[in-house]
DNA sequence: CCCGCTATTATGTATGCACATATTATCGCT
DNA sequence: AGCGATAATATGTGCATACATAATAGCGGG
């Protein structure tokens, strides 16, 4: 009996043929029947393989035309966006969160302008320290939508994070993310404990629900702070 | 005539009801066969759709055990990593280029570490500066295997910067990126037109064909740079 | 009561087929 | 030659089925 070609192997020839450019940069590969013919497989089977390599950015299709390997490849990396608290968990360090302010009030205006509020929209904001083996990690500065996340007022930020609380009783749909660095203020100087004007790692995330913004945060990390993702 | 449930439908729906909490977070929801019957469609459908559910994170599925959404769920993003010509190119600027150095050499302790190289390897470094609109945008600095890149003798890199030869030129497979924030050096300030110890944000990347490392290179860029992706 | 084997079950995947869809190539007409 | 209708073609997707695989539950023996 013999075993079936898997979709993984045919992933895996494919992509040795681009990377040894038996498939050069430019050129068409083989149909799909084609190559289901050469490995013994069904199309299928084919199709699994390539279509996945073309959502990483390795090949181009498109109908009719066929299947061509690029010839400048965009390599898409993924990261993950995790609960902050499991974060420092996973690099084996303890917890530590401290709830600085919570308050409703009008957002400045480039919090409005990514959330697309109004001038006279009120949100709830939340700053927060959370803290690796007692030493500050990073820096929560969030505003909430309340019209957007109706449990809002049962939420109590001093036990628990924004971060994780939105986490887990929020639907959201889509959102960006931006990272960027920032030097540091007296503020965050002194919450973070390096001297002002120190480089720091920033990152601002905004999220929605469809058309409803439900929050914008940035945090700011501890001087130091690499964010790691494979490629 | 009927037409077909699509897995885009599918998945569209189970969305729905993972947002809409009508499948709370860590609970179970219905097998693969009974959703299938429920839309009236093939198993093979709903697979695909909950698949990439799954791929995405909004989903935990194991074998025998079913699928379930995860209490917290880890939301995983994906970023391009373009050449850097189109990146500047794409935000409507004139790319501008300008090579500083080229030059084989031992590699300083860092960079043989993460490239796993001895303390003899010789490596060839180059430096340059990436421009938009005539503005600093970016220093490169990178140094590259010559064991792994069969061709490096007969790239000029004044010509094309190492960061586009690379890609059009080399077969990688793997990698890594970090990101953090730095102050500006002198070198740095100089280059990039910013007072020293201003906050810049930096990349690191390592790639590998297979075991062979390929190439490791840092990027700086200009006060201000942002990177911005989708979630 | 504990351990290990076995049966069960949900997901994972390969197959062959059919048809849909997008795109290109070609043919015929003016 | 130019243009538009039409045919051809590669990928995209759905379906029914079969079997593989992982993980659990349950049973039996010690």
């Amino acid at each position: 009996m013999v075993q079936p070609v898997t979709w993984q192997s045919v992933q895996a020839e494919a992509l040795r043929r681009i990377r040894d450019r038996e498939w050069p940069p430019g050129s068409m590969i083989p149909n799909e029947a084609d190559l289901a013919a050469e490995f013994g497989c069904a199309r299928a089977t084919v199709n699994r393989a390539l279509r996945e390599l073309a959502a990483a950015g390795l090949l181009e299709r498109r109908r009719k035309a066929g299947t061509r390997v690029p010839v400048n490849p965009v390599r898409k990396a993924t990261f993950e966006v995790p609960i902050i608290r499991h974060d420092i968990e996973g690099r084996g360090k303890a917890y530590g969160y401290r709830l600085l302010e919570v308050a409703t009030g009008v957002p400045p205006e480039p919090v409005r302008a990514v959330l697309r509020l109004g001038p006279r929209a009120r949100l709830l904001h939340v700053r927060a320290l959370h803290l690796a083996d007692g030493a500050p990690w990073c820096v929560e500065d969030r505003w909430i939508n309340p019209a957007a996340v109706p449990d809002l007022d049962t939420a109590d930020f001093a036990a628990m994070s924004a971060n994780e609380w939105l986490v887990r009783n929020t639907a959201f749909s889509s959102g960006g993310i931006e990272f960027f660095a920032l030097p540091a203020d007296a503020g965050l100087a002194g919450l973070l404990g390096c001297p002002p004007g120190a480089a720091l790692f920033g990152a601002e995330r905004t999220t929605w629900a469809g058309m409803l913004p439900i929050t914008a945060v940035r945090l700011v990390y501890a001087p130091g702070h690499r964010m790691v993702t494979a490629i």
